[in-house]
Formats: structure tokens, sequence, C-alpha cells
DNA sequence: AAAGGCGTCAACCGCCCTCCA
DNA sequence: GTGGAGGGCGGTTGACGCCTT
């Protein structure tokens, strides 16, 4: 007997989720938080398999996701992790803040494999094409592109940062003699210095930790006015899920701070609770997702917003026991 | 304007791993 | 030690939109 399927799949919908499903989905996981997937759909009045709910919540609905293409930086780092890691997308995804594992794996083989054979290099070995193999002479390749060849395997630095690096680098050099990877990290010196270096810079990179339930990332732009009010916002001005969130009037502060891990205060997270809660129910705002599910032109402002470093991130709580929201 | 080709990406499938009784 | 449940992961599919002819 083979095993038996996750669910019971008869009568259950498969296909597109809808802005109605999504925002039971959501609504639950506000409420109850990620728990045992299996009881989500029953719980949550979906007839979905467990499975999917937990795909579309951890690829689309997760608040802390960064949406558009990725960056060129993003891009560099998935060459190089990929080079290390191979096809373990999930790890990737775990050097990426905001970004999931399906959505590497589709941008690698939709752009990046392809962008890696047109400049000769294998993008399964990341060594150049074998002669029997398709490949741009170099001699024939234009300037430019061998130059993108060179600056993919390097990840962009600010200037200000170079020097630092390169004098981290060399500490490194003398204590590691090449790259190593461990079960669960990547230990490259250069790479890793590169990221300690972001942290420095405010960016944070290095070990992306997976959301717990309790802990949510919401990326922030700059504060909205305090006059904003839910219902005077139209999906027509709102491209995106976070931003809309963040014109909404809500007490949320950007000015995150470490040390303040006390504010889980339950008084605020019933206020924020409430405010995302009363969000939810706002029509307007589930017309504004569903323009998030088909967001596809996304303009460069937005974009700029959207790949905002996470240092510009307010942190959203969820407290793991009442399941409300909190933001500090 | 219509048809076909192509690219993109959300979602599904099925295997694997971990945890726990 | 074993088997089942639940979740994670990577590969694949299919719908949809855009482009070309």
């Amino acid at each position: 007997m083979g095993r038996q399927p996750c669910c019971d799949k008869v009568g259950l919908k498969k296909g597109p989720w809808t802005a109605d499903e999504d925002k039971k989905l959501i609504n639950f996981i506000l409420t109850n938080g990620q728990c045992c997937w299996r009881a989500v759909p029953k719980l949550a009045g979906l007839l979905r398999c467990g499975k999917s709910c937990r795909l579309r919540w951890t690829n689309y609905l997760r608040p802390d996701l960064k949406r558009g293409l990725l960056s060129e930086y993003e891009e560099k780092m998935v060459i190089d992790l990929h080079a290390q890691l191979g096809n373990r997308w999930s790890k990737i995804a775990s050097h990426l803040p905001g970004r999931t594992d399906n959505e590497i794996k589709n941008h690698w083989n939709t752009h990046i494999k392809k962008k890696l054979k047109k400049m000769g290099i294998d993008p399964v070995t990341h060594k150049p094409l074998s002669n029997d193999q398709p490949q741009i002479s170099k001699q024939h390749q234009p300037v430019e592109e061998q130059q993108d060849q060179q600056q993919l395997l390097e990840v962009d630095l600010d200037p200000k940062l170079e020097s630092q690096f390169d004098q981290k680098n060399k500490e490194a050099e003398t204590s590691l003699e090449s790259s190593t990877i461990t079960e669960d990290k990547v230990v490259t010196p250069l790479f890793d210095d590169r990221m300690d270096l972001m942290n420095m810079n405010g960016f944070c990179t290095d070990e992306v930790p997976i959301i717990e339930p309790d802990e949510i990332l919401m990326p922030c732009a700059p504060p909205a006015s305090s006059t904003t009010s839910a219902s005077s916002y139209s999906s027509s001005n709102s491209t995106n899920f976070l931003e809309d969130l963040q014109l909404l009037d809500f007490e949320w502060s950007c000015n995150y701070d470490d040390n303040n891990s006390d504010n889980n205060n339950n008084e605020d997270n019933n206020i924020n609770y409430n405010n995302i809660m009363a969000l939810w129910d706002d029509e307007d705002f589930i017309g504004n997702l569903d323009f998030l599910i088909n967001d596809d032109d996304l303009d460069g402002d937005r974009k700029q917003v959207l790949d905002a470093p996470l240092s510009q991130c307010s942190r959203m709580l969820m407290d793991s026991e009442s399941g409300a929201y909190g933001l500090f």
C-alpha cells in the first residue's frame, strides 16, 4: 500500500486562489498563528489541502515577502550560493530576506540559467561550458558581456565598504584557506565577510532565520501620515499589500529597537490586531489584495520600496499565545 | 485581428526527513 | 526499533499574458 495522501482530496479545490480564500487564510493565521497545517483548511473554512494553504502562505501571503524581480545584488547572491549549494533552493532562500525558495527557483530557471548559458557558463557546474556545447567564444564575446561575466563572480559593494572588506578578507584568508560548506551554513570567507559588512551597513543578510510563527518582519516605508485612513485609499494608487498596511492609520512605529523586546505587551497587540482585522474587513483592502495577486506592473519607484533594505523594516510580532500581532 | 509561439510564475505532486508515540 | 503523521523540499505542470507573424 502506498502512502496515504496528505489530505482527503475529494471535493477539494485546486488551482489559483481567490481573494476570498486568501482573506480566510490570513484571517485564520492572524487569529491562530501558524499551527497544524492539516487542520487549517477545516478551521479556516477553506476547501483546500493543508499543504496548499501552507504554500499559499509561505510563498505569497506572508507579510514579510518582497515582491518584484530580484535585484542585481540578489541575483548575484543566488548565483554565488547556487555554486556552493546546488539546487537547495530553501537554503539559498534563507540567505535572501523576503524571498521564497519557489521564487528563487523560478527566477533561476527562467532568467539566470539563460543568462549564464549566454555567457558561456554552465549553470550546473558554474564552469565555462565545454567545447562540445554551444558557447560564445570569449574572443568573440562582446566586451560588455565579458564584464558582466566578471561581475557575476563579484557581489557589488558600497565603495565605503570595499576597503573594510579588503581588510576583513585579509584576516579571513589567514584563518580559512578555502570555502567550505557545512550542513547548515555556507562558509565562504569572501562571501561571509561581505555579509558582515552589509550587516554593519544596516543591510540584513547573512543567516536569515526562517520566519518563526511569533516573529514576522514588515518592510516599512517612511512613516505614513497619521491622517491617512483605511477608507481613503483605493486600489488605483496602492500596488502593494505591505505598503497598504503602512498607509493605514496605525500607530506603527518604524523605529524598531532590538532592545525593546519588552514591547510584547498585550494591550498594544490587541489594538494592532483589531486594526488588522478591521483592515481585512475592508472591502477595498481585499480589492487591493486582488490587485496584489495580479500585480505585474510595478513601476521603478515601487520596486525600490519593495527592495528596501530590512534596516527600514519595522518589526511585527505575533504573540505566539494569543496569535495577535503587535508591532515594534 | 487572429493564431501560434514563448516566457513567466503560482500551484501541484510526490518523495524525503523529522518527530513522536 | 518501528511506523505514522506532519511538514519541507525540489521538480514539474499548466494557466495566463505578451510578442511575433
